[in-house]
RNA sequence: GCCGAAGUGGCGGAAUUGGUAGACGCGCUAGAUUCAGGUUCUAGUGGGUGAAAGCCUGUGGGGGUUCGAGUCCCCCCUUCGGCACCA
């Protein structure tokens, strides 16, 4: 009887033997080709999710079959583990966040270790250690230096049940991203990185990485939101100063007929008159009050008159200033000139208070009248009732209008951006302590280099409420670094995004202690080749590294321009979700039979959604590799469905992932006699052994270009199978043979290429078979098979027939044939002259080795 | 509203440049093995029709280009994702 295959303890000796080799530590080699494999890492949260199982395998397929390609490469993992949950965890359970931490990325480390991945452990970082944060202080004052990093009070969204501050891009629909709380507004001293320095670089950029895909670019772009316009000044009637507005459209600068400004305008105050004053106040209040509303289009267009009139510089025109709820204080210039019959919101805000209407642009061969119109006109026209500019399409006009605009100095060209700068800081307690101290006489002082790190104090009562849990004295009380007076420490901690922003150089140079990471490490291995996560990060996250890369740059730390060349964002892991009448939402394990295990009653299937806890269509991992192996939990996650797509996770279709993996072994196994001994057929033979020679060099040529170019495992899955299939059938035929017959040689070829081609995705098994097969060296330090090409053509191929594009018949043909032996067969091939007799051939179409079609009439 | 992606059997998904639609897997059906269940092996499996060979039909819907369209072009529908008073 034959060994079963039994993963555990294949999967523990193996995992143990690459521990004991240090098979995947990785160091710079010139005279290889460098690959650097990164995956995002994880927020140590306690255990891994299946989310990580497919992210983190998607990247060991690619790590270890280019390890099988010869590349150098680098595969490295760690912790983004400063973070909320943790300081959650400490006011809960009363366990400390660095405790918690810890012990979380024991844990999870070794769950990473029974997936088999291929991590340079030896490069380990973890973003909370002094080790590692001491650089992202040591950035942030090279970026102080440079202006890059600076302070400003200003108005930030503030979320109540996280008690901090967070960026805009952390606040979606008015709710806090992490814990879905009503976003405040509130006005704080804020640290600030000056992402908007590099807005055009960033975005300039998306268009020379051929190697992301498309939807995060566009995400990107929108993100940094340039529009170019001009800036107008208007002088308002009546006094020295005026108010500066940002359009795109200057094309319509004859239309305007009132002017919004927003409620936080600092004008406001100065050109209020007397007796609009109160109303204007009371406005303003309501607007401020309001927040940010959720659904924007319900809101209604409301403003106030604020007395004042402002003079349009090209016609000369006096219209009212009004005070406006849609006008943003953070966009342009919070000020907009109104131009309602060629601008939506401006019309709706017209319509209200029955201000003027003024069509000066006609849509082609159209002429609107401001009176009957239902809704603005935005699209491209000719222009009219604007003097020179009278019957020119409009799209022209823009530059004239803005050069015009430019002589009589009352604007110029304007680029503006959407992006923000980055508003770092956080009244929390477990992140990185921003390096600053502020003292009475020198005012703000950098702490200096040689006194990094500014370590975190362990000794903190967190209690989740109030504010930065860091105002302690023994953490606040210093001396300043300067005049050496009394002075206070900043008791803000850095965004945890600054910590992701770098991580990738660390693990370049994990150790050295006099830089944030060696120029020249980083020249071997930057920018890394492939990245692979979460398309939850199409902007934050990406966004941020992309600009730290650029700034480090610019500080002379390494060259490149962009941190990632590749970029793969993996689809999610989903599951339906079940629900039980009485028991509400119910684990996978809560139902059998269709039943609920509590209450015995029918759970209702729903639909296939995002696994997550609060729903409970989660599948724990550790189940899954504990009952099916390692292997087989990979093997699945990546034959499920292609990594961009999202994956239905079915545990039918585990099941076949591990029968799969028990055929590759019986292949193996029960085949001993077949297989021991047999030298494998490196060249062509006759018959079927040139038949199996082929198919097998074919699934080789299949599988390589799948995970090379395209990253579809499914399919390169699909042909290892195929292959298995082929040589079940093939077997029988080999009893009786010689060892040293064509068909053996070809049989262990092919299940040779069999286990070296499994490698990448179920590791485990594969060393197994190897050693099995008689080799010592281990599988990931054997080359990946080659492929013959000569294997690859064949003798005869099978063409097609056609008539009238309908297939009615198939014939054999010799490899590349003419059209004239073709015809020649087709004609003595009785399906197909049942079809053609007695009609007329209008057309005889002959596509090499594939398909004839024969056109009757 | 704008931008983007997608729509193929009962299900997950294949189809490289326009050339046999449905590879591979799941599920299902039948047979073999087995005392039996499970396992394993073999075969079948888009729909309609037929005893069968076969024929008809079929990639969200409608048009078009082509000898030939899941694939290219135009219009429409649906789903998902992103952005959304950005001047």
């Amino acid at each position: 009887m034959a060994e079963r295959y039994e993963h555990r303890p294949i999967e523990e000796r193996w995992q143990a033997a690459w521990e004991a080799d240090r098979a995947f530590s990785t160091s710079e080699d010139r005279s290889k080709e460098k690959f650097y494999v990164l995956e995002m890492f994880p927020y140590p949260s306690g255990k891994i999710h299946m989310g990580h199982v497919r992210n983190y395998s998607i990247g060991d397929v690619l790590a270890r079959f280019l390890m099988m390609r010869g590349k150098n490469v680098l595969h490295p993992m760690g912790w983004d583990s400063f973070g909320l949950p943790a300081e959650n965890a400490a006011i809960q359970h009363g366990t400390h966040p660095a405790k918690w931490t810890y012990s979380n990325i024991d844990n999870m480390r070794t769950q990473l270790k029974r997936m088999g991945f291929s991590y340079d452990w030896s490069r380990e970082v973890a973003t909370c250690t002094p080790e590692y944060y001491r650089w992202n202080q040591w950035i942030f004052l090279k970026l102080y230096e440079k202006g890059l990093a600076y302070k400003k009070r200003s108005t930030v969204n503030w979320c109540p049940g996280c008690a901090t501050v967070l960026a805009n891009e952390q606040v979606e629909d008015g709710l806090c991203w992490r814990c879905d709380s009503t976003v405040e507004m509130k006005d704080l001293e804020q640290w600030f990185l000056k992402i908007t320095h590099y807005a055009e670089e960033l975005l300039d950029h998306t268009y020379k990485l051929p190697g992301w895909p498309e939807r995060v670019l566009v995400m990107q772009r929108n993100w940094i939101g340039k529009s170019v316009g001009a800036e107008v000044d208007f002088k308002i009637d009546g006094r020295d100063e005026s108010i500066k507005i940002f359009t795109t459209r200057p094309d319509t600068l004859y239309g305007v007929t009132f002017m919004s400004i927003a409620a936080g305008h600092p004008a406001i105050g100065r050109i209020t008159t007397d007796e609009r004053k109160a109303e204007v106040d009371s406005f303003v209040k309501g607007v401020k009050a309001e927040g940010k509303p959720r659904d924007m289009e319900e809101v209604k267009k409301e403003g106030v008159f604020t007395g004042a009139y402002c003079v349009n510089p090209l016609t000369g025109d006096k219209v009212p200033v009004y005070v406006a709820n849609f006008v943003l204080m953070e966009y342009g210039t919070g000020a907009v000139m109104a131009v309602p019959a060629h601008d939506q919101r401006d019309f709706e805000f017209a319509r209200v208070y029955g201000l003027p209407v003024k069509v000066v642009i006609n849509p082609p061969g159209k002429t609107l009248e401001a009176a009957t119109m239902t809704e603005a006109f935005v699209d491209d026209g000719v222009m009219v009732a604007s003097g020179p500019f009278d019957s020119t399409p409009n799209t022209g006009a823009m530059e004239g209008i803005i050069d015009l605009i430019e002589e009589k100095k009352a604007g110029k060209r304007s680029i503006n951006y959407k992006l923000r700068d980055w508003g770092i800081s956080r009244q929390r307690y477990w992140g990185c302590p921003i390096p600053v101290i502020y003292c009475e006489k020198c005012g703000t002082v950098p702490v200096p280099y040689e006194q990094l790190p500014v370590i975190l104090p362990e000794d903190v009562k967190l209690t989740g409420k109030g504010f930065s849990p860091l105002d302690v004295p023994s953490f606040t009380e210093v001396k300043c670094p300067k005049c050496v007076g009394p002075a206070r420490r900043e008791t803000d901690t850095m965004d945890t995004f600054v910590d992701s922003s770098w991580y990738f150089l660390r693990y370049i140079s994990p150790k050295v202690t006099d830089l944030p990471f060696k120029k020249d490490e980083a020249g071997y291995w930057m920018p890394v080749d492939q990245y692979i996560g979460g398309i939850e990060h199409a902007v934050l996250h990406l966004l941020y590294a992309r600009f730290f890369t650029k700034a480090l740059r610019d500080l002379g730390l390494h060259k490149a321009d962009e941190p990632f060349t590749n970029l793969l964002t993996q689809g999610m892991v989903c599951k339906e979700i079940l629900k039980c009448s009485e028991h509400g939402y119910i684990y996978p394990e809560e139902s059998k039979d269709g039943k609920c295990v509590h209450c015995g009653k029918g759970v209702e299937v729903g639909a296939v959604e995002k696994m997550s806890k609060s729903k409970k269509n989660v599948i724990d991992p550790d189940r899954i590799i504990e009952r099916y192996g390692a292997d087989t939990t990979r093997l699945f996650s990546l034959f499920a469905a292609p990594p961009e797509k999202d994956l239905d996770w079915s545990e039918d279709g585990v099941e076949g992932a591990y029968r799969f993996l028990g055929r590759v072994w019986r292949l193996v196994v029960e085949n001993e006699e077949a297989l021991v001994g047999v030298e494998p057929l490196k060249i062509g033979a006759e018959g079927t052994a040139k038949e199996v020679h082929s198919a097998t060099h074919r699934t080789i040529d299949r599988v390589t270009r799948d995970i090379e170019e395209r990253f579809h495992f499914n399919t390169a899955i699909s042909a290892v199978m195929e292959l298995v299939n082929l040589l079940y059938q093939f077997r029988p035929s080999l009893d009786g043979k010689a060892k040293d017959s064509a068909e053996a040689r070809s049989f262990k070829e092919a299940v040779e290429s069999v286990v070296l081609l499994i490698a990448p995705f179920a590791p485990h098994i594969s060393e197994e078979l190897w050693s099995k097969l008689g080799y010592t060296t281990p599988v990931y330090r054997t080359p990946w098979p080659s492929v013959d090409e000569a294997a690859l053509v064949m003798a005869e191929v099978t063409v097609v027939i056609q008539i009238n594009g309908k297939v009615r018949s198939k014939v054999n043909v010799p490899v590349d044939s003419t059209e004239a032996m073709v015809r020649e067969t087709v004609m003595k091939d009785e399906k197909a002259v049942g079809w053609i007799t007695g009609k007329e051939i209008k057309k005889f179409v002959y596509v090499p080795n594939k398909i004839v079609n024969i056109v009757v009439a």
